[in-house]
DNA sequence: AACATCTTTACAAAATCTTTATACAAGTCC
DNA sequence: GGACTTGTATAAAGATTTTGTAAAGATGTT
């Protein structure tokens, strides 16, 4: 079996020899560069199965080469951010990126993020059912089973579902989630998303006040798991 | 009870009339087009259970008129045919010809590829009855026993029952009920659904205000169990 | 003409969505 | 710590949309 090879992407060589030793040592191949510039054309001319950016780096911004990278590099992304600074969070994830971490972070996230992203890189779009561990979703029928019983979901709660449990693993912000339900012009309603995501809750989780299913990352969005 | 409808498209009236004769007699409900636009008008109006098409048409070629219905038509099409003419059979069957009879034929024979073309419609597998609690669903004969008795559905009220039978546990749209019930252009009239949605739950729910069989999913369409 | 069926209209009932109000939790500033 | 801000959760009232039902008109069949 072949190493799965990340590229890292970051200006701080005590960050990334972090990372290089922490997922060497898991198994991965590790990929470097220090700057945007290098990082790209790494990626283009050997593209990685995951690259971790840091998206405060020094000659491009970080955006710019999320950006750049997302014409054509479609595997996961994941953004590297200082704490404190939800609006880059966001602004990246808008842009395509898979997740993030905040640093400093602690290794044993670092690796379950990339052990997810990894995972999803490699799934089949294609089904029709998808299962979790208490539900079942069918795409085609158009129904949602808890513990084998069918749920009564409204029209906008069902479609909220099936977004969240499309991107199972990932985050979607407010108003990402906003865009895709509503439609454009909607994007600052995030009480509806409260209300909706609320009802849903109560009809999916065993226990709503502490939710499984439906995580929120506070100050970006919601996560399906 | 409620009669299987056949549209026959064919410009020799002679021809539409010995197979009208026929096909009434045996409880067949007939519709006529001497041409292939009209043909094609009427079966978007109000698709049939099956259609003879004749190949040797004036206006339009038959093969034209076969492939402009298998847009969208997804039941039986018959192709009629003079004798000696393999290479249409041929090129028919490719564009999604049902069965072909070749003229001058025999009415028995006629009949029993009629019947066997209705029975593959209804059936994709391979079950004429399907027994639900208390419903009994005999799709050769066209009958729906209750608790045992015969219920009197009209064509239009039968069809439907049919055609959410067959998706069983299923959502299927008010979009795609009209369509394959009233024909394409009727997409909108959904208050024809309501009316009849309502008739049909008189007749097969023990309790109309509380219905199990057929369940409203409110915005999007109806579910059979 | 009598009948069955389908189409249309009108209105009542139910379900869903939107909005408002309020509470709680976590972090910040003084 | 206590007041304050920010983000989130929940309940419930109000508004709107969707659905159900009855019944009248239209059409077609026997």
């Amino acid at each position: 079996m072949s190493k799965a090879e990340i590229l890292i992407i970051d200006d701080e060589p005590q960050i990334r020899k972090l990372l290089q030793i922490n997922l060497e040592s898991n198994d991965y191949k590790v990929l470097q560069a220090d700057n945007g510039k290098t990082g790209i054309i790494m990626a283009a001319n050997h593209p990685p199965e995951l690259i971790l950016l840091d998206i405060g780096l020094p000659d491009k911004s970080g955006h710019e080469i999320l950006k750049e990278l997302r014409t054509w590099y479609t595997k996961a992304i994941i953004i590297l951010s200082v704490q404190n600074s939800e609006h880059d969070i966001i602004t990246a994830l808008d842009n395509g990126a898979t997740d993030y971490l905040t640093k400093p972070f602690r290794t044993g996230e670092l690796l379950a993020r990339i052990r997810s992203a990894i995972r999803r890189n490699n799934k089949d779009e294609s089904k029709t059912i998808i299962e979790f561990t208490d539900l079942v979703i069918d795409y085609a029928a158009r129904t949602v089973l808890k513990n084998g019983s069918l749920l009564k979901l409204t029209s906008t709660e069902y479609n909220l579902l099936l977004l969240l449990s499309k991107n199972e693993g990932r985050v979607l912000t407010h108003q990402y989630i906003l865009k895709e339900i509503w439609g454009l012009g909607f994007q600052t309603e995030t009480q509806y998303l409260r209300v909706f995501i609320g009802t849903l809750r109560k009809k999916i989780e065993d226990n709503p006040n502490q939710p499984t299913h439906i995580v929120t990352e506070s100050g970006v969005g919601y996560r399906f798991t």
